[in-house]
DNA sequence: GTAGCATTCAAACGCCCGTTTTACCTACGA
DNA sequence: TCGTAGGTAAAACGGGCGTTTGAATGCTAC
C-alpha cells in the first residue's frame, strides 16, 4: 500500500547511522521542537538503536548542533558567495545584499530532502533565545553575520552601529519565520517552482528593505 | 539583600491561585518554551502546590490556552476597537490598518507586568505550528483576522484571496517576531518610552506595508 | 458550633526522559 | 586464524514528567 515517501525514503541502508538520525531529528525538530521531541522518537524515526545518538553525538545537546551544522556549513557558504559577488558591482543599495542573504535560504527551503524542514527549525531556534544555541550560532557562524553588517553599515552611513544591529537582527528574524512559512505554503498551479521563489525573494527583499531604511 | 523584584513580586498573597500560576507560566513558557518548562517549575515559582495546576485548570494544555486567553481577550479587543476606528477616516491606505493591529500589541510587549513575556510567548507559538493551539486561537480569535482580511482586502483590491491570507499570515507572524524582540531591547538614553513606541511603531508599519504592496 | 463546600497539601501513580552499561556482532590487518 | 577496533543491540539507570488520590485545611452559611 504506502510505497517507501520521502519521509522514510532516507531510512534505509543508502544512509549511514549519522545520516539517518541527522534526517530523522530535523524532521522531528521542525515539528515538535528542541524539548519535544525525543531521542526515543528521533531513534525510532531514524530506525536505529536508542544508544546510536550518544555514541555518534555524545549528546541530544551536541546532535541539535550537528543538525544545525550540517546545513549552515554549505548555507552560509552560499551566503558569502553571494555577497562577494553583490560587492562586486557598483554600489546599488540593500537589495542586492538582502538577495545574498535571502535567497541561498529559499532555495533550501525549497528543495526535496528536508530543507524545508530545517528552515522551520531555524525559525525555532530565532524564537526559543536558546543561550547555548545562540552562543554555538554566534561561535560557528558569527563572521557571517559580521561581514553582512558591515556591508550594510556601509550603505546605511546614517544609522548608528546599535540601531543596525538590532534591525538587522530584527529583519533576519522576520526573514526566518517567513521562509519557515514558504515551505510550507504551496505555489499556485500555473507558476513554475523559479518563478514562485522569485516572486517570494522580492517581497521579502522589498519587505526587509524598507524596515532598513525607516528614520 | 534581594527585595522583592518584579518576577516574585506577584507570587505574593496579593494575588490568587490562578492568578499567580498564569503569570509564573507566562515567564516560564517565555523562557523555556510549552515543551520546556515543567508543572512542577511552574507551581514552584508561583509558590503554589504542585496539584493546583490541575486542580484550577485541569490539565497542563488548558493552562497554556488559559494563559493566551487571559492577555488575548484584551489585546484583541483593543485591536478591534483601533481597526473600527480606523475604519471610521476616509481611506488613507494601509497604514492606520496596520497601527491598529500593531500599536496595541506594542503597548503589550513595553509595559510592566509580564506583557513583555506575553509577546515572547506569542512569538514561540507562531513558530511552534501546534495544531491544538493553533485550532484554539482560531476558536476563539479568528473573527479578529477575519475582520482585518476584510480591510486589507478592501484596500487592496488587486491581491487575490489567497494570496492576501499568507501575507497576512507572514505579515503577523513577522510583526510578532519584531515585537518579541522589542520587550527585549533598552531603549536609548535619552529617549523616552512613548518615543520609543511611536518609532518601533513607524518602523514595523513601514515594514509591513512594504510587503503588503509588493506587486 | 457545626455542616458543607472549596481549596490546599503531601504523597504516590505509571510513564517517558537522556544517558550508561554491558554484551554481541562483524570486518579487517597481522 | 586470531585479535582487535568500530559499530550495534538490549536492558537498565536514576530522575523528572503530567496527573490522581485522599486526607487536611480554611471559609461561609446556617
Amino acid at each position: 500500500m504506502a510505497g517507501p515517501d520521502s519521509k522514510d525514503f532516507m531510512n534505509s541502508q543508502h544512509f549511514s547511522t549519522k545520516e539517518r538520525i541527522l534526517g530523522a531529528a530535523e524532521q522531528l525538530f521542525a515539528r515538535l521542537g528542541f524539548a519535544g521531541a525525543s531521542l526515543r522518537q528521533v531513534t525510532a524515526a531514524a530506525n536505529v538503536n536508542l544508544a546510536a545518538v550518544n555514541y555518534h553525538f555524545g549528546s541530544k545537546e551536541n546532535l541539535i548542533n550537528e543538525v544545525f551544522r550540517r546545513r549552515l556549513d554549505e548555507l552560509n557558504a552560499h551566503r558569502l558567495q553571494a555577497l562577494d559577488e553583490a560587492l562586486k558591482l557598483p554600489d546599488t543599495g540593500l537589495e542586492p545584499l538582502l538577495s545574498a542573504f535571502i535567497n541561498p535560504a529559499l532555495d533550501l527551503s525549497l528543495d526535496r530532502g528536508g530543507g524545508g524542514a530545517f528552515v522551520r527549525v531555524l525559525a525555532r531556534a530565532y524564537a526559543e533565545h536558546n543561550d547555548a544555541l545562540r552562543k554555538f550560532l554566534s561561535d560557528n557562524y558569527g563572521h557571517v553575520m559580521k561581514r553582512f553588517h558591515a556591508a550594510f553599515a556601509q550603505r546605511l552611513p546614517d544609522l548608528d552601529k546599535e540601531e543596525l544591529y538590532w534591525r538587522l537582527d530584527i529583519v533576519a528574524g522576520a526573514l526566518t519565520y517567513a521562509m519557515a512559512d514558504f515551505g510550507v505554503i504551496k505555489r499556485k498551479s500555473g507558476v513554475t517552482e523559479q518563478q514562485h521563489r522569485e516572486r517570494s525573494a522580492e517581497h521579502l527583499i522589498r519587505f526587509a528593505a524598507a524596515g532598513l531604511r525607516a528614520p
